[in-house]
DNA sequence: GTCTATATGGGGATAGAC
DNA sequence: GTCTATCCCCATATAGAC
């Protein structure tokens, strides 16, 4: 007697495979990097065939491009409405330096309506992004970021009208580097700091990267 | 009429193809990470046969290690020379934050006595290394540090008696990323922000790094 | 949509001649 | 010390059965 109810090729919900596929593949590519994660171990993870990749995917660069998407435009959003709204907020005046830091680093810490530990995996994506050396992944990121770095570059210049351009720009990039660092590795930067520095603390990061950066972009220009 | 005078397999002088195998080791891992630089491409470009880093280096993680410590040893050491000189300059009363920083931060952006090309080249591997995803050259990175960070903290330490202990921890761990980050990838920061910012400009990097984040460093606490 | 099987290429490591 | 040849494993991508 054969009491298995599913067997053989049974259609699975639709989208399910995709969206296992998805998640485990965000999870491998934060802990070990893109090319540092194989398709193999994604699959077998996410307890689907190999082939599913090809099928929904096409190749490992369109599973990647699809993970990136689904992560940073949200983000991307909430960072543009949360400026929107400091802006708003201030009305005539421009917004305190603090609020813009604000809108900017909180989604990327925070992760809207994240789990916990999808919130980690989510972060340590980014800084890996970030980091990564394959080109192509540095185009597309260049790219889908060039609207968030000039939105706020523009509303830190209101904010801060005695620094010159240039100065902006590089304290802007510091500050992107900085974050991209504590996103990447929290293991690393736990470990090293003897348990000081705990990035998945959101709210103690944000209190420290705005005291922090507020306090720096206000220096003085140095050119 | 042969005129080849080496021909076949003539002694090589001493030490030639280990020096080869490292400057071009170094220039591949810093471009496209450790793993992204194979062994075939490396033994390739130097000249030099696959079966000599077997000879030379036993394993490939024995190549990355050397390369690892033959830049990263004097760096420290510089370092560390330059932060006593500040110490000993200081006197009785503590050095300044911005002294203690141009020790920091100068080695890393300058790297002592290097032609323009190979500078580039070692801060490149540098922001690698401090990003890289494999947990054993984590592990390798953070030892070899440690004398650093201890010896940077205690100093700053003394120069901001009134940070917190939490604190001057978490805003070091930022300018280590941010450090990273501008010495990482270069060509991308220049291309991000339109020429404005060039990490080789070593002058123009230190002189933006010291102002924002002496300046950073000098908030108040938050803890 | 899902699976098995395989094509094709590249990786690190090594043995053994010279 | 250097070279060739090769082992063996793993990667991505794909074809074709179900």
């Amino acid at each position: 007697m054969d009491t298995s109810i599913f067997k053989g090729s049974v259609t699975e919900p639709e989208g399910l495979t995709k969206a296992r596929l998805l998640d485990v593949a965000e999870r491998l590519f934060a802990d070990h990097g893109i090319d540092g994660a194989s398709l193999r171990q994604i699959t077998k993870e996410a307890g689907v065939n190999l082939g599913a990749v090809n099928y929904h995917f096409r190749t490992k660069e369109g599973l990647m491009v699809t993970v990136f998407n689904r992560r940073f435009g949200p983000l991307k959003q909430e960072q543009l409405n949360l400026l929107k709204q400091a802006e708003q907020q201030a009305g005539e005046g421009a917004s305190t330096v603090e609020k813009v830091l604000e809108a900017l680093l909180m989604p990327a810490l925070r992760l809207a309506k994240a789990a916990d530990t999808e919130r980690q995996i989510a972060m340590k994506l980014i800084g890996r992004i970030v980091t990564e050396p394959n080109p192509r992944i540095q185009d597309l990121l260049c790219s889908q970021q060039a609207e968030v770095r000039t939105a706020f570059t523009d509303a830190l210049r209101r904010s801060l009208p005695q620094l010159s351009s240039a100065d902006l720009t590089w304290r802007l990039e510091l500050l992107w580097g900085a974050l991209a660092f504590v996103l990447c590795n929290p293991g690393g930067m736990e470990r090293a700091t003897g348990g000081v520095c705990n990035p998945a603390d959101t709210q103690a990061v944000l209190a420290q990267m705005i005291a922090f950066f507020s306090a720096g972009l206000r220096a003085p220009s140095v050119t």
